[in-house]
DNA sequence: TTCCGCTTTCGTACTATGTATGGTAACGTC
DNA sequence: GACGTTACCATACATAGTACGAAAGCGGAA
């Protein structure tokens, strides 16, 4: 199970708080994080249970660090550069990011501390904004307006009940009954002359809230 | 513990699918969602925790109902009504009632099966918007910006690290290090000199984003 | 009243999970 | 080689969800 050591060199599968992050997130990403246990984790470790308590303090302490190593993959905006670009790529980053690993969505609600690789990302979104020109009030409005579009849009896709593959893949419709009911009119419209239309992408979408949100941002700043 | 019951006739604590979901949501309120144990929860219902699983299938399922019964709490749009009015009225709604019940933004992501009350509330939202002159396009496009607006604001507002409270009750500066470190200028800058500034307060953001957003979309109507 | 069958509630017990407590093994240093 | 430090682990307990089947309450039939 473990590997071979020579004297004093430990070749591999040396414990340590990052790699029981990494493989926390890894855990987490294949089996959805009600699979993340003590035991699991260890088992993926090449290790017994307790002994990934010497290096977090309990579960808590893992879950926080997994957030963080997950915003720790969010690309960061560039202070100085080109504002619009910067928070494009960004957010396309982000959704990209909490895509890969929607059990981290989940988890943002009940985590109010953030990690330091948080902490960097939000000072370089505030370091963007604030070199780009706009007002400490303005930058405060469009971080919290940003980032509200983007996390719950994420949020949105993570517990989206038809995705193109349902739909497509699955020869029956799947709980076409729940939409065709007469009780939903409107819905049921909807989902059959658009959502399941055949160009339709709820991905889509994101791009024209961005873009709605940074034209109207844009818009004050030369006003301003 | 149990109420006195006549010939035929139960005077009160009579065991029901609604009774088991409302003691739940109540449970989670008060305790978060980890508070929520089927044990918990019977103590509170004045029952033992078998007799629950007589009306739910299983713990799954009272999450799943509790989220909709969250979503039964949000005002309904007015289909046919002033868009914009009917919008924002919504959306404070949401916000409102997701700040009420945070914990049920948590559970948003995973639970992809949306509820009765779930879907009467989109159905409304889908049917004001396109009575209001919206394009089944800008439709689709209109709902996925507000619900993600919405939903990313609460889920921010839920894992806040500074509150007003915070930082007003705690005489000692909460983790001020944190962000008067060096290592996060922009952020130690924008919290000084604006976050805890005396007339700040993130719930205002709201309704900055949100008449942003509303504007825009209604911009599109008139070019239309 | 007694019996019966249905609905509702519960007792017991099994498995999984987080983790407290205290080992034990490995390793660098003298 | 002895020893303190570091890294890992065995055991055990409290709490979780829930399978399984029994019991208790009820309305009506006999």
């Amino acid at each position: 199970m473990t590997e071979v050591k020579r004297t004093g060199q430990h070749v591999r599968s040396r414990l340590s708080r990052a790699r029981v992050l990494q493989t926390a997130v890894a855990v987490a990403d294949q089996g959805g994080i009600g699979a993340l246990t003590i035991r699991t984790l260890a088992q993926e470790l090449g290790v017994k249970p307790m002994s990934v308590y010497y290096y977090v303090l309990n579960k808590e302490a893992i879950l926080d660090g997994i957030v963080d190593n997950v915003f720790s993959e969010i690309v960061l905006p560039r202070v100085g550069a080109d504002w619009r670009a910067e928070m494009r790529r960004r957010a396309h980053s982000v959704r990209t990011v909490l895509g890969r690993h929607s059990w981290a969505i989940g988890l943002l609600e009940s985590r109010p501390r953030p990690g330091p690789a948080t902490l960097r990302h939000h000072d370089a979104v505030l370091g963007t904004l604030r070199s780009a020109g706009f007002s400490r009030e303005m930058t405060a409005h469009a971080y919290a307006l940003i980032d509200s579009f983007s996390y719950g849009f994420a949020l949105q896709e993570a517990s989206l009940p038809f995705e193109a593959q349902h739909i497509v893949a699955d020869g029956s419709e799947p709980d076409a009954t729940l939409f065709t009911d007469d009780q939903y009119p409107h819905m049921a419209a909807m989902v059959s002359e658009h959502y399941v239309q055949p160009g339709y992408r709820f991905s889509d979408e994101f791009d024209f809230g961005l873009n709605l949100i940074l034209d109207a941002l844009d818009a004050t700043l030369s006003v301003d």
